[in-house]
DNA sequence: CACATCGGTTGCAACATGCTACCAAAAAGG
DNA sequence: CCTTTTTGGTAGCATGTTGCAACCGATGTG
């Protein structure tokens, strides 16, 4: 065979969590969902995605457990989909993405959708990765345990 | 032409970041090298990939300015790859992907490999997201503006 | 009731993935 | 040195996956 190789029963969280996305595609739809998308269709407008494809791909996620397939808010005889709670915690992941993403592939004042504070409507503070008690860590600053039963 | 989509002129930084990445290979040598791999044959052996596909993504990355080919630090004839600062960048993406695996993809007390504190070993602060004024901010409390020229 | 929209499904051609075999340069062993 | 092993790849092939376009029934709209 020659299947796309699976993570699902990798040791290391990083490759499950990449194993349950499933592709890119998944997580743009997923970054569609937080930023207000719930119809097939304002995912295919928005994505430009194949329709068999979205199709696929909703599919996925919501057996994932990423998304759900509820009736439609407007009263129609469609449905949405919306993201669990297991989907919203996907929201670190998507702001570490968008932050590097501006950082990196934007020349200054290059234009840009960007994710603001609703309240006040100021951009975000930087991601931090910390320690347990308190510290800013660096990569150099970590290491990983091979195994732990918790 | 059937060619896999690209998102690298998308007006948003996460199609920007996804396209630079990638594949989800591309993000596993990442999440390798930031545990300490270097060498091809390291990559190789820890992901189980094929060689002509290792070549490939290490081909890209480098390209894309994440990883950069140096002499070996052992003083051989080989070569290793290593984080540039762009690449190191992506640590908190790795960081959360770790941490949403860890809380959707392991049942309790099933063993995975945990990345730790180095002085202390404790494992790390849940990462947050944050308004420049240091509220933590849940999904619902942002929103999207569509394009900005900063 | 006619027409447009929504949310798909199907078939196909091109491309990407994964496997295996192969190979040259470098290192290691004697 | 000379042989063997390791390293870091390439090449070719079968199969899977992607993207496109065409089609279609159920639903909403004037």
């Amino acid at each position: 065979m020659v299947t796309r190789t699976r993570f699902d029963d990798s040791e290391c969280p990083v490759a499950r969590s990449v194993d349950a996305i499933g592709d890119w595609w998944s997580l743009l739809i997923v970054r569609d969902a937080f930023d207000g998308s719930r119809r097939f269709g304002e995912f295919q407008r928005s994505l430009g995605v194949a329709k068999n494809i979205l199709t696929a791909r909703l599919r996925t996620l919501v057996a994932g457990g990423v998304l759900e397939s509820v009736p439609a808010s407007d009263g129609s005889a469609y449905r949405e989909y919306v993201l669990t709670p297991k989907g919203k915690a996907l929201f670190p992941v998507i702001v570490a993405l968008r932050q590097w993403g501006e950082q990196n592939f934007f020349a200054p004042g290059e234009p840009h959708s960007q994710l603001v504070d609703r309240r006040q409507g100021h951009r975000l503070r930087a991601l931090e990765v910390l320690s347990a008690d308190g510290r800013q860590l660096n990569p150099d600053d970590t290491t990983v345990h091979k195994i732990s039963t918790s």
